[in-house]
DNA sequence: ACCTCTGAGTTTGGATTGCAGACCCAGATG
DNA sequence: CATCTGGGTCTGCAATCCAAACTCAGAGGT
């Protein structure tokens, strides 16, 4: 039993890739995280069409990361907000690991472009990887991959 | 200035995305981390149109993810393997961090499918935002985003 | 010399998806 | 009653995806 003789598309990777394996789909969520919320607001500022944003916030709604909200400020007309679900919230990490690479890898002339930090103390935050013995795991770090109970084999 | 003020594609998300912003992708460098490296293998393993993974193979080749290798094993004919290059195993956190959020979120009846774990010692590994104070970040922690001399405004 | 097999793609034609821009609808506002 | 605006839908065309067929070169068999 190897790896490839499990089913590809039962990993949890390929199960988050199916939500945010699209372009848009990050960017979108990128964007809910730093309080871009609003539908005319969303496709200004990402430059996405009208048509194929609808259908990435029906997919991040379906799926459950965000939520459409009516927000009623009195004496005007109800609008609508899109706002990440604590499952949204969760891909935090998913987001800084990006923005690490890009900041690491991708940077221009001038460095990275954003800095994330911590309120409370204001320092920098990075995605690390760390064993639940508590040891800190580098890019050589040999690890094993197990299959657990929930793995599938490939039919066929 | 506020984030909507910047330009949506000079992030460094918006960045990563450009590269790994695509199912196909995620799945390719998820297969080449696990020692999927010949193209007859990931097309079979994948089930990706060849042609496709033709074209993201270039991708990840051109942005200098992975390397196409001759191999000569002695009597038969050169093969050939692409292997991550350094830039490509950076991937891991994110790749992590996206295996954290579908064991999370998206696994069925029986958990998880894989576990990753250190050989060293054994133990689950698992992403987590650390401030550089040593800090853990929760996902209701408060973050802040700045700005930094690598940032860009929106033109017009 | 000829045939076959295999790895690694390339080509082809039809089905999807993406895009920009035009259009639509309902609730304020003048 | 006409207009404006948020939040979409519709349309026509371009790009991408897909499965399956085709290509090509090097090894082996006969």
């Amino acid at each position: 039993m190897t790896w490839s003789d499990y089913d590809s598309t039962s990993c949890s990777i390929a199960r988050t890739a199916q939500v945010l394996g699209d372009r848009w789909a990050v960017l979108v969520v990128r964007d809910l995280f730093n309080g871009v919320r609003r539908f005319d607001a969303l496709h200004d500022h990402l430059g996405i069409a009208r048509d194929v944003l609808t259908k990435r916030l029906a997919l991040l709604v379906g799926e459950g990361l965000a939520e459409r909200q009516p927000v009623a400020v009195p004496g005007e007309r109800t609008r609508h907000e899109y706002v990440l679900t604590p499952a949204g919230r969760d891909l935090r990490v998913v987001m800084v690991a990006l923005m690490d690479w890009g900041d690491h890898h991708r940077a221009g002339q001038d460095g990275p472009p954003m800095r994330i930090s911590h309120r409370d103390c204001g320092a920098p935050i990075h995605a690390h990887l760390v064993c639940d013995e508590g040891h800190e795991i580098e890019p050589t770090t040999r690890t094993e991959l197990a299959p657990l109970p929930g793995a599938r084999l490939r039919s066929a």
